[in-house]
DNA sequence: GTGAAAGCGCTAACAG
DNA sequence: CTGTTAGCGCTTTCAC
């Protein structure tokens, strides 16, 4: 023991979790034989005796997806400079999985976890009320939990806005898989209520979904351009991957844009700067998602302040690739 | 204590960590005591009382870049098929970050511990020795610890060999910093040396590092053209965001790619594919390597199996974006 | 301010 | 196959 340096084991103990509450000249001799004996103090032993573990939970869809990846990053450098560390676990869009990694992590006392989305299944939260937990929701925004997210009605809504003013009359729209993702259906119904509102209701097959990545964008294309002659000339796209690959379909299929068609997705991604001509899109500010989200959790953690709902600000980025309505 | 259901606590501790040795009528009794109570088991008293956490932990540079969330990815996912959790860090390129991100995580009794790089502080390897965590080298290959990774010599030679069958004669690379980082330095070590091999080494000033980032691709290519009269008409970069970076800058610039210039890349991004034409570059497998080290992982703690040395293979994918020497 | 003692909830021999 | 008995290494009252 570490109290070979002339103290007990609790004023060791003290040494470590409250400095401030030792005589100066005791936290020296401590620290120097901490030092000398390469202490190093065990984290399940202090979890167990006070309940209280300095690591918090994240439960993401994927991380194939660059805006997760980015929060967490934001979320994991923040909570590592405050002395916590993360537990990360995935769940593929599949509710059974996150189920059973909720319980995974229940049981590693986390003492806080951040979930993405406002959808979840029952079991996922009567697991965390049993334990106790304190949850986080991300992404969306809710009237139940604690949250931190966008309002991606207001998102679709944006984008219908944009392309109505630009003077457009004939949308698609190529979604992300609705099912189980309350942000891609609420960003569907942003959309096209918002149309709806100014009596241009989609027609039938203009709403598109498709799985997550640069083929569902191609393939959301060829499906909207092959609806006869009541083509769209603007489409929304969910998020960004989608939209490049829309883009990119676009450009093997000889369509200009934004000449022939308007093309606008959501998220800001660095590459939709980079293409040519930019991508219009929407700022999300993913990595200040995760930053914001360690702060409510260390503070709810540390002082009890329990969250409320922070709802971050979301806006129209360049306008390269969406311009007037052909003719 | 579930154990209203008849039997001791240690016949529960049975019945969850192995239920072939107890009898199917007690197991029963427990499982339904376990679902009609609600009970979950404490994972900090497991791992007291056991010293083994089930737990894994990874210290990558940042998530920022997908080959690194992509690995991850795979990692966590074959880590929680098999009861695993993952506590991540990132160190954001930085000793010091991560000697103390190790450290952080060898105090939470990780039962191993997944490292990028063979390249890393004394203290790092410090820490790990006293502590007598299992560490897994990834991304490189090391003859001192057990790894799984890349010949990133090898990259930079198969980049070299291939510009050299093209024709080229004049050569620039733009790396990431080297810094630091053992991969980024042999992949220039690997392409520097290949073409010196061949009489051909590159002027000085034609090898360009840049930050991580579609920017410090720009940059670089700015830079290897601005050096005068001896313009090299082929480029390797060290990872895919720097040669899109370049090729984007190609674009601005009104270089064409392959005529005027060629450029290879490494990683084999999905976007990789998409752009046109298509880039040409290594293909690495970060995915599997993630499940990889997941399965040496969990045979290390679970059998005691430690992991030699794994070489994982590199394959130059496409050809779109390289092409013969102009003239 | 500091020490002594009582656990935190589980696992791991050891009997039976 | 199952119960009993000790702790795992720390935090935390409670006295001093």
């Amino acid at each position: 023991m570490a109290k070979l340096a002339g103290v007990s084991m609790a004023t060791v103990s003290r040494a470590l979790s409250s400095p401030a509450v030792v005589r100066e000249k005791t936290l020296e001799r401590v620290q120097s034989a901490i030092a000398a004996l390469g202490y190093v103090p065990d984290a399940s032993a202090r979890t167990l005796a006070s309940g209280r573990s300095r690591t918090v939970g994240a439960v993401v869809p994927t991380l194939d997806n660059a805006i997760f990846s980015n929060a967490i990053q934001g979320l994991q450098t923040t909570l590592a400079e405050h002395g916590y560390q993360l537990l990360l676990a995935t769940h593929n869009y599949n509710l059974k999985s996150e189920i059973a990694v909720v319980r995974a992590l229940s049981e590693r006392a986390v003492d806080a976890l951040v979930l993405v989305g406002s959808e979840h299944a029952h079991e996922t939260f009567s697991i965390l009320e049993k334990s106790g937990i304190h949850a986080l929701l991300t992404w969306s925004l809710s009237n139940d939990y604690p949250c931190i997210g966008f309002d991606n009605f207001e998102i679709g809504a944006m984008a219908a806005r944009h392309l109505l003013e630009l003077g457009h009359r004939r949308f698609g729209m190529i979604s992300g898989i609705t099912r189980h993702n309350d942000r891609a259906r609420q960003r569907v119904e942003g959309f096209v209520n918002t149309l709806k509102a100014h009596g241009l209701a989609p027609q039938p097959g203009a709403i598109c979904e498709q799985p997550y990545g640069f083929a569902g964008g191609r393939a959301g294309l060829q499906r909207l351009m092959s609806v006869g002659a009541e083509r769209p000339t603007a489409i929304f796209c969910g998020n960004d991957v989608l939209a490049l690959g829309c883009l990119f379909e676009a450009a093997s299929l000889g369509i200009r844009v934004p000449d022939d068609l308007s093309v606008i997705g959501c998220d800001d991604l660095p590459i939709a700067a980079e293409i040519a001509p930019g991508l219009t899109t929407i700022s999300l500010h993913t990595r200040q998602l995760g930053e914001l989200a360690a702060h409510a959790l260390l503070d709810w953690s540390q002082d009890g302040t329990i969250p409320g709902r922070t709802e971050l600000p979301v806006s129209l980025a360049r306008r390269g690739t969406t311009g007037p309505a052909p003719q």
